[in-house]
Order: C-alpha cells, then sequence, then structure tokens
RNA sequence: GGGCGCGUAGCUCAGAGGUAGAGCAUCUGCCUUUUAAGCAGGGGGUCGGUGGUUCGAGCCCACCCGCGCUCACCA
C-alpha cells in the first residue's frame, strides 16, 4: 500500500519506519508539504535561553530538531534542537486547532519550525508557547535518542545512550544528533586548524596547495596508496607528505609557505592511525631548527591560551604546562638521563642487549640509528609529559634534514613532544643538492635490501636543489594528534568525522 | 597480520541445550504547564551469516562477516 517502500532495503523496513511513513502521507493528504523549502528563523535557541529577561513575552521562530515528545491529550510539550543548543516549546490544541492535529502526526527526528512567545514553566524551564508550527522535515528513520535527566546536583544523566561505536562511526550523522559532546569534539578541531591558519597567516606566510597525486611520493617513509590516471596511462601516488613540493616553492622564491592537508599512508589502523589524516607543514626560508624550536613552542602555548583561556591544561592527573620555553634535550642525553647509558660510544651489539633486556623486541636486520630510536620512542618518550624537544637525530632515519653543524653523526632535528606523544617534526632542511642525492642514493640501497619505507629518489626534486633553494627550516604536525590531545581524545576516530571502515556488507 | 573479547527488538541490555525477555522507543485509550510526564492495554525478532553436533541450538563445534581492545609497523 505504500509505494515508498520500494525505495527502502526491504530489511530496513520495520514497524517504525512503516509507520512513519504512513504518517508521511497522512501529512500529505492533508495538503502539507513534508520537506517545504525554506523558513525564517529569528534567533537560535541559546540566544533566549542565555537572555531570558529580554525575550520574556516576545516573539520568536526557532527551527530544529524534535529531540524529545511530552504529549498530554490535548497540549504537549516537545524539545527541539538547533545547531546551538536546545529548548522546549508548549503547544495547547484549543490556541493553535488545526495544527495541534498535524502535530500529532510528527515524531522525536522530524525538523520543525515554531513561532510562538517565549515564557517559564511552572517548573520554571524556559520554553517558547507556540502559535503557529511548520514542518520542516518528516523523519522516517527513527533516531536512537536517549532520555536524559538533571539529578539534584545538576549533573545530566543519560538513559539508554547510543554507544555502540560501529554505528556511531558508521553512521556519524546520527552520532552527531544524539551525542552532544561528539559535535563539540568537532567544533573545537574547526577552531584549532583556524587558530593555526589565522596565526601563520598573520606571520605572514602563504598557505598553499600542492599535488594530493604525485608521480613519485616522498616526504617520509611509508608505504602509499597506488592508483591510475587512465588519459596518462600513469601510475600514481597519493601523497604521503607534502614536503618535497614546498620546498619546491621555496626555490622558486617564497620565503614561508604551508599547507594543511590530508595525507595518506597504506598501513595498519589503530587507536593513532587513520589511514588519510591531516598534516601541517610549513617552511620558512633563512631559518634553522633553533629557530623553529620556539615558533612551535609559541605558536602551541597560543593556541592552547586561545582554547582554554590557560597555559596550562590537565590531562589525567598531569598538569600539563605549555608557558615557553620548553625543555631541549638531545635524544642521547635523553636516554643517558634515564639510563646511564651513552648511546654514541656504545656499539650496536650492546645496544641491541641493552633494549632486549629491558623487554624490546627487536628485528634482527635493524641497524644502530634505528635501535636507538626504538629505545627512546619505547622507553623515554612515554615519560615526556612536559612539552619537550627531541633533538639530535640520527642522519640514517632523517634523508632530508641538514647534519648538524657541529656534530656529524647527528642532523638538525627535532621532534616535540606531550603527554608521551610526539606532537611535531621539524629540521634545517637540506638544501645541498649534493648531499641530497647521496641521501636519496642510500635510501635508493636500503630500499633495494627489502625496506619497504625508504624514500624514492625523487631526481626532480635534487633539480630544485641544484637551482639553489636558501636555508630553511620546515615543521610538520599531525593534526589529527594535536585535536586529540587538546581535546582529551583517546582514539584518532573520534577526531575524525567520517573515519576509514571496512566495507559494511 | 597475531592474541583476547563482542554481535539477541529502533536504542541500551538480560538470557540455565527444552515455547524469545526487560527498560526506553513505538502503537491504542485517558490526560490543557509536562520534563526519564503519568495510568491502562497492545504490537514488534531470520538471536551477524553458513554449515555441523543433537530428539531439540540464541546457547555446543567449524568456517565466514563486522566491531572493539591489544601487540607488531607507522605520524
Amino acid at each position: 500500500m505504500l509505494n515508498q517502500n520500494d525505495d527502502l532495503h526491504p530489511q530496513d523496513i520495520n514497524d517504525l519506519i512503516k509507520r512513519r511513513l504512513e504518517e508521511l502521507e497522512e501529512l500529505k493528504k492533508k495538503g502539507i508539504d513534508p520537506y517545504p523549502y525554506s523558513f525564517d528563523v529569528s534567533n537560535y535557541t541559546n540566544e533566549i535561553i542565555d537572555n531570558f529577561s529580554e525575550f520574556e513575552g516576545k516573539d520568536v521562530s526557532v527551527a530544529g530538531r524534535i529531540m524529545s515528545l511530552r504529549r498530554m491529550g490535548k497540549a504537549s510539550f516537545a524539545h527541539i534542537m538547533d545547531s546551538k543548543g536546545r529548548i522546549q516549546i508548549y503547544l495547547k490544541k484549543d490556541e493553535i486547532g488545526n495544527a495541534y492535529d498535524n502535530f500529532k502526526l510528527m515524531d522525536i527526528g522530524d525538523i520543525i519550525g515554531v513561532t510562538g512567545f517565549v515564557f517559564k514553566t511552572k517548573t520554571g524551564e524556559i520554553s517558547i508557547h507556540t502559535k503557529s508550527l511548520e514542518l520542516l522535515s518528516k523523519s522516517i528513520r527513527p533516531i536512537p535518542i536517549a532520555k536524559e535527566m538533571i539529578d539534584e546536583n545538576g549533573n545530566k544523566i543519560i538513559y539508554d545512550q547510543f554507544t555502540d561505536k560501529e554505528l556511531r562511526y558508521r553512521q556519524r550523522y546520527v552520532d552527531l544528533i544524539v551525542n552532544r559532546d561528539v559535535k563539540d569534539v568537532f567544533l573545537k578541531r574547526a577552531k584549532i586548524v583556524k587558530l593555526m591558519r589565522d596565526y601563520l597567516d598573520n606571520c605572514g606566510y602563504v598557505e598553499v596547495e600542492t599535488p594530493v597525486l604525485q608521480p613519485l611520493y616522498g616526504g617520509a617513509a611509508a608505504r602509499p596508496f597506488i592508483t591510475q590516471h587512465n588519459a596518462l596511462d600513469m601510475r600514481l601516488y597519493l601523497r604521503i607528505a607534502d614536503e618535497l613540493y614546498l620546498k619546491r616553492l621555496i626555490v622558486g622564491g617564497f620565503e614561508g609557505v604551508y599547507e594543511i592537508s590530508k595525507d595518506f599512508r597504506n598501513e595498519g589502523m589503530d587507536r593513532e592511525h587513520n589511514p588519510e589524516f591531516t598534516m601541517l607543514e610549513l617552511y620558512v626560508a633563512y631559518k634553522d631548527y633553533y629557530w623553529m624550536m620556539e615558533f612551535v613552542e609559541n605558536m602551541i602555548f597560543r593556541l592552547v591560551v586561545k582554547l582554554y583561556g590557560s597555559n596550562k591544561m590537565k590531562i589525567n592527573e598531569h598538569e600539563v604546562d605549555f608557558t615557553p620555553p620548553w625543555k631541549r634535550i638531545s635524544m642521547s642525553d635523553a636516554i643517558k638521563e634515564k639510563f646511564n647509558i651513552d648511546v654514541h660510544k656504545s656499539d650496536e651489539k650492546t645496544l641491541r642487549r641493552f633494549a632486549t633486556d629491558n623487554g624490546l623486541e627487536l628485528e634482527p636486520s635493524l641497524q644502530k640509528a634505528k635501535i636507538i630510536d626504538e629505545i627512546f620512542g619505547e622507553l623515554v618518550q612515554p615519560d615526556l609529559i612536559q612539552p619537550t624537544f627531541i633533538h639530535g637525530y640520527p642522519i640514517e632515519i632523517s634523508p632530508l634534514a641538514k647534519i648538524h653543524r657541529n656534530d656529524k653523526n647527528v642532523v638538525e632535528r627535532f621532534e616535540g613532544f606531550v603527554f608521551g606523544r610526539e606532537l611535531c617534526n621539524a629540521f634545517s632542511e637540506l638544501n645541498d643538492p649534493l648531499d641530497q642525492r647521496k641521501r636519496f642514493e642510500d635510501q635508493m640501497k636500503m630500499r633495494n635490501a627489502g625496506d619497504e619505507e625508504a624514500h624514492m629518489f625523487d631526481e626532480d626534486f635534487v633539480r630544485a636543489l641544484e637551482y639553489g633553494m636558501p636555508p630553511t627550516a620546515g615543521l610538520g604536525v599531525g593534526i589529527d594528534r594535536l585535536v586529540m590531545l587538546l581535546t582529551k581524545q583517546t582514539s584518532i576516530r573520534d577526531v575524525i568525522l567520517f573515519p576509514q571502515m571496512r566495507s559494511e556488507k
């Protein structure tokens, strides 16, 4: 009897949907368009709630989704939610007549527009006394809305909250409707990105866009996604980093460029990894990594202050203080500080034994540099709660960084850590074309030896350096992880609106 | 990819080898300032899928699908 059913997958039809389709038909028969074209909103719900004394007795028009419904025969209460909050509406049959009968055909989940005057109920809740009401969009699929109540202590109690993580990620639109905290995280994410962009713009740096589809991938050690351009009959890779293109722009005469964009890495997924993720990369000419340390600590410090109005943030039992200057310590000193061993003076065998004795499992193929990196990452990094710059990275794992001016064993590279997590990665960029060529050659040897994540040789990038690139400081910040830190989320999936999932069927 | 766990009504969850359950949501009736509204009554399930064991499977076994946690690699 209901043709609409044909448009839905049969298994999706349940009595709740059937019922709503019937209501939809009834509304249409009454001449009501269940999907009209617009509605004039006068105010957001939060404006009314926050400024009740101004609004009391005055007419307002609000629009939003019905989130709760209490019908009492010839009068009803409902809550409607807009993008800013929610407000209660009150409807009386003898005042709105036919509209009240129409309202009976509406459900939780429907989007309506309401006009009426603002008042406070007997129990003190700010509400809208409805004079007219209009259906703006009929919802035919039931929304898993939970009931809420405020206890004596003012705490919100939510009953049967929609918690199934799979459904929340797959149907984020439902998650956003139903779980207010989720939306807050993404609002904060938007704010964080905007604040960073403003900061960089104010510094005079230029935001640019570089290719996502690249004939050669580079700028990081990772496995790429591969795709195919049909017209060019050419293999292309989704970028794993922006670095090599941004540095080409420095060669081209930009003195400060940045890009905030998605990178793609074809690797495992877990609490901290999504195959596509957002990176900020910044390159500034005539600067070195010391300058970049100051730049980062100032940028993050101001970000935190603007976000929280404080230089400190409480994360679990720790209070993290972002005030510059941040602690600076070399990787070898950080290891020495904790374990009293000198990684430079130790040979590979000694280091390997040390690592194994401390519970690390190392691939037999790992070279000394990677063993040191392992020891640091596993045994020292988790202790770096307060913002800390670790510098003095081995040359082998940093083929795009300049050799340290005072120590040929390491490069001018640092990573910033907060709460045991990596926040950023930066270096004095290698601009010696001959050295860069040699480093790429070394990477190719590693690749030929089976290291799938070794860098590709980018001949055009070397050619660019051969034209001359000024001394340059470069920075990368993983935006998702920064957002995780600043919103205290423990899974990257909770800071990405649509995290990667296996296909449903 | 490995290990552990999970999948039962729209949502949140119980379920002992023997007729499939609760709360909320939904429906019917009553109810004109309610708020987890209330009162009375009703409907709703391929128990993730496919095989197997059994007289009998939501429950036991195998395989598959999906999800979570975790380890390994990475940012």
